[in-house]
DNA sequence: TGTAATTCAATTGTGCACAATTAAGTTGCC
DNA sequence: GGCAACTTAATTGTGCACAATTGAATTACA
């Protein structure tokens, strides 16, 4: 077996596998405004606001230089404010507008439909959804 | 169960297993010169060579918007020459330089490290390139 | 108290991804 | 032969990702 061959690598399944849910994200998320990393931030948001950047940094593994310009955009599109924190100027609060909480009964439906598109079972996901939790957890800690 | 807990999205175990493959290849292919995405161009040129900006694109399931630029880069790098094919001029002719198929040498080691910096058993990866797999192909299918 | 180290966000620059459009070339069909 | 339909790359524009740098603010501590 040749290591070499594109067939063989689960790099490229993956990498793969992750640009065709974010093409299926982008079609389903297209009535609501919002790119895939933008319904991840919002899903942050939704959990639990407000969050400084540096915490959405934390969930989500981005660093500011993604996240800047992206909540500029959200900002932009009336779904969220931004403001410093009074009590330490250095952290910057992001927080929902009223449309931005609204959007969520729409995004609701969301998962669902992914989860049938994947043609998965429940328990194959919770699988995968392990599975690759621990390889990313692996290869963060690797050299 | 909160359908809307980043947590229990499997969306987004499969982004963030996607950028930590892509960070830790980035480190192990700096000293190649390569991107991940150039790698992989560079995966099929070695297997089969001369391929067409196409076939590329078909096997990558990558569009011109995306290779066009990095066949550039990859060119100015010295690694690949691009040409017209003389019998159909609308296509055009990917080969190895000298310097593109000796680099194949250095990459040959590149797959095992990421299959150790992974920590999994190769019978665990091969599932997960099986599931991957056939999750890619429902989600390509479906609208 | 004053300074060094740290923290946090923003900016800059490079590269990937994809939609939409453009342009050139080929093929099919009358 | 001539025109319509199709194929193939390239280009343009938008957005994500990350490294490196900058700058402001805070904290630690000598």
């Amino acid at each position: 077996m040749n290591a070499l061959l594109l067939e063989n690598q689960v790099c490229f399944a993956v990498h793969a596998a992750s640009r065709a849910l974010d093409g299926f994200y982008r079609r389903q998320l297209a009535e609501l405004g919002l790119t895939y990393p933008q319904y991840l931030v919002m899903l942050v948001l939704w959990e639990r606001e407000p969050v400084t950047v540096k915490e959405l940094g934390v969930a989500l593994r981005l660093d500011s230089g993604t996240l800047s310009p992206l909540l500029k955009r959200l900002e932009a599109a009336g779904l969220v404010r931004r403001e410093r924190n009074a009590s330490d100027e250095r952290s910057v609060v992001v927080r929902l507008t009223e449309a931005g909480t609204e959007l969520r009964q729409s995004a609701l439906r969301v998962p669902e439909h992914v989860a049938n598109a994947t043609g998965m079972h429940l328990s194959e996901l919770a699988d995968l959804h392990r599975t690759l939790g621990r390889m990313t957890q692996a290869l963060t800690e690797a050299t």
